[in-house]
DNA sequence: CATCTTCTATCTTATAGAAGACTATGCGCT
DNA sequence: AGCGCATAGTCTTCTATAAGATAGAAGATG
């Protein structure tokens, strides 16, 4: 919302804006090259050095990785950026280690108003819920409650139930094309209900840290609502402020 | 710990580290203005574009501020900057507010073990240490114990306790010259203890986030440990991932 | 296997103009 | 003379382009 004159955006911004808009309409898959930049530069009429600009932006953003003498690679959800940009319990000792994860339930419905509120759908728009356990160092840890917009995920079905990988994001990326490109965390220190405290092997009102995060595609939609009710006995959340 | 050959580091990043170690030793004090890009250039043996990303990067750790027309200044801990940056507790409605203080205690002692390795002080150095209760739209929300270096904070004395501001990393940068760059935080669930629960007019067991903190000055050094006991029944702590 | 070439991104400098912010000047008016 | 105001000038950062040197990666060639 700028208040004087509507200025133009400067030029990078705008080569930035063509460039996030072809990487979310899917022109290049995760993984893949992107053309030289001087290619780009010239597709978008532009020099080099503000193509640079835009591009180092969208690496700033984990969007895209540059490879010096390689090129420029659309980010993948890989297990290691998982690790680091998605997943921020580390154990006490400061070792990370990717959750192991037991599926408990999965099925479609029509959303709640809270579901469709804080993932921006129209009211009672088909929704898939799971639920999983997660298992840090062989026990469990972490409740974790899901629901994704069925319209985003078409052929996400009860009979995933057995088979879905630990690491959704990359099923989300290379099964669906929706990458992943930010999350907003909300967290609270909640009691554990006695249902929790049984999946976890505590006892009904233990302390639990909940992790209340909305998933962003890269178009900017909201794509996937997860809670996730965390024991911190052994384990915290890291957080980096600057 | 870089592997092949010891590579220099690009210019760039020399010359940030020229003006990272210039800001830290206090040659320009909170508020201050820079040279402007040209001399600086000069200064470094540097081109001003070599400067100027150098700068830039340092503007994005917020450590400077860049203003059109007006020059580059060492940034101040406003109380903007105090909310927005290192106070990452929200009101559920979205709101965001500073919290009031009530000082509990303050005492200088010898470190603890706990104490002097998380500080990374010589065994046993001097610390002190405050107890605050935080009130959040008047009610008291968060217990915080706070332990500091004494050799850096020469003169906070237990005189102090009557009039230490809200917000103290702007006394820190003010009144001893120590300028809080960044800070990692561990977050827990934690159940109150009996102490915790009387000053925040809850019941002992309740769920309370606990925000363990240690910030660092300009130099790297840590200056503070904090650990913020907080009632998340109206708020939740946020956090952007990218 | 070693070397060379080619393609790529990265680093560094230089130049020019645009735009924001502040100061000084000068002009008209009272 | 003194006041108010527009304007010009100057200093600053910001934007944009260009060009060449450097360095990593990969394949072709000897």
């Amino acid at each position: 919302m700028r208040s004087k004159l509507a200025r133009p955006l400067p030029l990078y911004a705008r080569a930035k804006q063509a460039l996030m808009q072809k990487l979310g309409s899917g022109v290049w898959r995760a993984g893949e090259k992107l053309p030289p930049e001087p290619a780009l530069a010239a597709s978008l009429g532009v020099s080099q050095g503000t193509v640079r600009r835009a591009l180092d932006d969208i690496a700033k953003a984990n969007l895209i990785v540059r490879r010096q003498g390689r090129g420029t690679f659309v980010a993948e959800h890989t297990q290691a950026r998982a690790l680091f940009h998605f997943f921020h319990l580390v154990g006490d000792d400061g070792r990370r280690a990717l959750p192991g994860s037991r599926m408990l339930s999965l099925k479609a419905g029509p959303a709640t108003r809270d579901e469709s509120q804080r993932l921006g759908l129209a009211p009672s728009a088909r929704v898939v819920r799971l639920q999983r356990l997660r298992l840090l160092e062989g026990a469990a840890a972490i409740v974790e409650r899901i629901v994704v917009p069925a319209a985003l995920f078409q052929g996400l079905d009860v009979r995933d139930r057995a088979d879905l990988p630990n690491e959704l994001y990359k099923l989300y990326q290379d099964r669906f094309g929706v990458s992943v490109a930010r999350a907003a965390e909300r967290l609270k220190a909640v009691a554990a209900s006695p249902e929790d405290a049984a999946y976890l092997g505590l006892r009904s009102g233990a302390p639990l840290l909940e992790i209340d995060r909305i998933a962003f595609a890269l178009d900017g939609r909201a794509c996937e609502w997860r809670v996730s009710r965390c024991s911190t006995h052994r384990h915290h959340y890291v957080s980096e402020v600057v």
